[in-house]
RNA sequence: GGGCCCGUGGCCUAGCUGGAUAGGGCGCCAGCCUUCUAAGCUGGAUGUCCGGGGUUCGAAUCCCCGCGGGUCCGCCA
């Protein structure tokens, strides 16, 4: 029902299963997808040589020859085993999977797991750049691939409203000069930052305002009701302008927390209290430690979570947060950026010996960098998402100017903003997270090939076909000749796709499966002909086919895709 | 000094639980718009899979040693 190529796998792997308990071989052997071509699935028969003191030639025609199936056949390549699935039967089956599950086909059943996915959590203390946007990115991905595979996700934004960044913020606005440079925009993200970059300047050069906002700090860490009241209502502006770009990347937030809440209600006191009764827990000038040797690597294996002054630390509070966070959901996943790995680790082990059994799920990601070298909010070294969004907005709109003369300007608007927006969040999910990235303008702004506009194109033309079909297709289940049998193949992947890229938690997967998709499509679109063939109606049928997995899997990627591009 | 991650044609990238000719994309060259949107399609050139050892019937994939890049090892966040 769910997934078209659920049951030729089962089949083939109960086949196999039978016949390697017939011939006496117990150990591991694996199905994998052939190159193409050369069946849906392979048995490789290198591993049973040894055992069997056979050539893996014969083994594999002798597994074969045993091999029988309702729907599956078998064949002998060499010292493989190709399995091929008879006539038309996927494509049937594909057919009457999309038929069953309409637009939602792609989606899995629930799992009833309850997620808290965690990520951006960015300091509040100016606009999102470039190197931010990662985050973001990945986890919002995540969450909506997660929910589709049938995962009941929750997702978080930290706010950190009490740790330094924000102080120097907070301090930067209450003192600077009416004279800064003005910013481009009123937002106020935008606008503050220029106090906070005087603010790190003026830190720098005079002890006197360094000594200032560390006692807006210890305001803050005592609880102080108004400090953290004053410091709340510049942060709130700020994180507003954050929010509003992230939403225009069609990034939302179920759920806000702020870290000052685990200072004044008592959870970080109950951490160190709490940490001091472990046994690799250890007190020197007055400052309190866990022991981590043999934990951890590096030169200093301890791991500080109470400062001599009493007051918490960023990473007391992180377990207050956590503790908090798993009482609230079965299991927790975490977006970080690598420099975060050895806290991560340092974290579970602190929230082991509070007699936590689960631990967060963390996927990392490398940093995104100018060719420069790295961005910096402070040193204003960076490229604003802002811009980029303005700048891929403004060239996608010279596109559309050019070969759209004849729609109007909302719709213009409309295309251009999807093309945008779509081309930013594209690039920045098609790369494997542990890569890092070197942000170049006309790669971001790559409207062609393994791109977003590309998706979104193929899209659009089946939008179109049907819109000139004139009617409602239904779906229906038929007999595929080649040509539809070969685009249903790469359809009958995507319910695979969803699963493997929420089991492994690599969203990168979906950009390269929607490239397939729209490859395929493409591909199709030029050798067979629709609209007035005498096929029209089955053809209708994968024209849809095509638009609901393409769209869903846009959707996936929190792309838009307008039905005219 | 130590830990973790990355290193694939000029550039970006997939593949990395070892297996059938290393997939894509950008750029380059040559074609295709009286045919459902050419942000497209077809064909072509371009590879010491960072280097060296090892394990194996077989290594881009596993192990060891290097090299290059990233990142971390604060009573900062």
């Amino acid at each position: 029902m769910h997934d078209p190529q659920e049951a030729f796998v089962e089949e083939i792997e109960e086949g196999v299963g039978r016949i390697m308990a017939d011939i006496g071989y117990s150990g591991e052997w694996v199905l994998e997808v052939p190159p193409e071509g050369m069946g849906f699935r392979a048995l490789p028969c290198f591993p049973l040589a040894s055992a069997l003191k056979k050539a893996p030639g014969e083994i594999a025609s002798d597994i074969a020859g045993r091999y029988s199936g309702d729907m599956t056949i078998s064949e002998t390549a060499g010292p493989y085993v190709n399995f091929s699935i008879g006539g038309t039967a996927l494509g049937r089956k594909t057919l009457e999977c999309l038929e069953g599950m309409g637009p939602r086909y792609g989606s899995l059943p629930s799992t009833g797991m309850s997620i808290l996915l965690e990520h951006t959590s960015a300091n509040p203390n100016g606009p999102l750049h470039v190197g931010r946007t990662r985050n973001p990115i990945i986890g919002d991905t995540m969450a909506r691939i997660l929910r589709f595979a049938g995962d009941d996700v929750t997702t978080e934004y930290y706010v950190n409203d009490v740790g330094k960044q924000v102080a120097i913020l907070v301090w930067g606005t209450d003192n600077a000069p009416s004279d800064l440079p003005p910013a481009e925009t009123d937002k106020a993200d935008h606008v503050r930052v220029r106090a906070y970059q005087w603010a790190n300047s003026r830190m720098e050069d005079d002890p006197a305002v360094a000594s200032e906002i560390e006692s807006l700090i210890d305001g803050v860490e005592a609880g102080d009701a108004g400090t953290i009241s004053h410091f709340a209502g510049i942060v709130k502006p700020v994180l507003d302008g954050m929010l509003q770009s992230l939403a225009r990347l069609n990034i939302t937030y179920d759920s806000f927390i702020n870290e000052s809440q685990f200072i004044v209600n008592g959870d970080v006191v109950d951490v160190v209290n709490g940490l001091k009764k472990s046994p690799i827990a250890a007190e020197e000038d007055g400052a309190w430690f866990l022991d981590m040797e043999g934990l951890v690597h590096g030169r200093s294996t301890k791991f500080v979570f109470a400062r001599s002054s009493g007051t918490s630390l960023y990473t007391t509070r992180d377990i207050a947060y956590h503790k908090d966070k798993l009482a609230r959901a079965e299991a927790l996943i975490d977006i970080l950026g690598e420099d975060h790995k050895l806290q991560a680790t340092q974290l579970g082990h602190a929230l082991g010996e509070l007699g936590e059994e689960r631990r967060p799920e963390v996927v990392f990601y490398s940093f995104v960098s100018l060719p420069e070298g790295k961005m910096s909010t402070r040193k204003g070294v960076v490229v604003y998402m802002d811009d980029l969004i303005d700048e891929a907005v403004e060239l996608a709109r010279e596109e559309v100017e050019s070969r759209r003369p004849d729609i109007d300007e909302t719709k213009k608007a409309e295309i251009a903003e999807a093309v945008g927006v779509g081309a930013i969040r594209y690039n920045m999910i098609r790369v494997q997270s542990e890569k890092k990235i070197v942000f170049k303008w006309e790669e971001a702004l790559n409207f062609d090939g393994d791109s977003a506009p590309f998706a979104q194109y193929a899209f659009a033309r089946a939008s179109s076909i049907i819109a000139k079909g004139g009617k409602d297709v239904s779906w229906k289940v038929f007999e595929p000749d080649n040509e539809e049998a070969r685009f249903l193949e790469v359809i009958s992947r995507f319910p695979s796709v969803v699963r493997d890229c929420a089991e492994t938690r690599r969203p990168y997967r979906m950009a390269g499966y929607v490239h397939d998709v729209a490859v395929a499509f493409n591909q199709f679109y030029r050798d067979c002909k629709v609209i007035g063939s005498d096929r029209e109606e089955e053809r209708l049928v994968l024209v849809k086919a095509a638009r609901t997995v393409l769209g869903n899997g846009l959707d996936l990627l929190g792309i838009p895709h307008p039905d005219q591009i």
